[in-house]
DNA sequence: TATTGTTATACTCTATAACTATA
DNA sequence: TATAGTTATAGAGTATAACAATA
């Protein structure tokens, strides 16, 4: 069965660009210091405050995981920890003005790094494949 | 520094399709009771035997973590280590029966999960993705 | 001397289970 | 009783540095 058919392509395309963006995003993060699920919780927490509960939810984790999580990015200062104003049970987690800092610094370096893979494609075609993943991930 | 949107949102698009497949991958993964990077060191080994050296570089990773990623793999009978025959130093990884049957459930799996993100697509678009993501990786 | 791989060590990420404080 | 979060514990992934064997 060694008869790769356009769905496996399209399949282990997507896997190799994944994994592709992910290692870059992992060193981007490496050189600020922080990991790769810290990235995606600042990229998150750019634009909104949530719980700690609602943050795991967010990214496939538990609830004692992001504990951890929150404890070492707030002892770097890229995130604060505070009451929950309707549950004393919940705590809210805020990004930082460091963390902010760090997020656009982190912003415009998985732009660069990106951009060699896109700029393979002119313009026009990279419209298109934005069109496309648009289309898929909404 | 560019500052161009449209940029932008591409980036975004990307990485936000990135931790959506790494997600679904490292299910799948888990299901199999293997972690993501043996996913990816199972794939790799399909088709060839590589020394533990050009399996760490391969993937990023230095070589002492290799060492420790091979030798979890073999425990559970998935690789085998054997002498490399033209340099007495060196170890060449190779994936075993067991292995070769949980890689080809792995691929299953993966054409299952990303099915339904692919799916939003019709045939005409899924096709234009699919020579996209070539012209990006090539 | 340089390279291949291993070992020792340390830290992060992650989950499970038991616990507390509050709802 | 149920839920939000923490703590304790354990295993995996990762890197750095020091090391042994071979080139």
């Amino acid at each position: 069965m060694d008869h790769d058919d356009e769905a496996d392509q399209l399949v282990d395309a997507l896997g190799e660009l994944s994994f592709r963006t992910m290692g870059a995003l992992t060193e981007i993060a490496a050189d600020e210091g922080v990991s790769l699920t810290q990235l995606r919780v600042l990229a998150i927490l750019r634009d909104r405050r949530l719980r700690i509960g609602d943050l795991a939810q967010y990214l496939g984790l538990e609830r004692s995981t992001m504990t951890g999580l929150v404890a070492r990015a707030s002892a770097k200062g890229l995130l604060s920890r505070q009451p929950n104003a309707d549950d004393a049970r919940a705590v809210d987690v805020v990004i930082t003005d460091t963390g902010m800092r760090v997020a656009r610094r982190l912003g415009a370096s998985m732009r660069e790094a990106l951009a060699p893979m896109t700029a393979t494609l002119d313009p026009a075609r990279r419209s298109q494949l934005h069109a496309l993943l648009d289309a898929m991930l909404h």
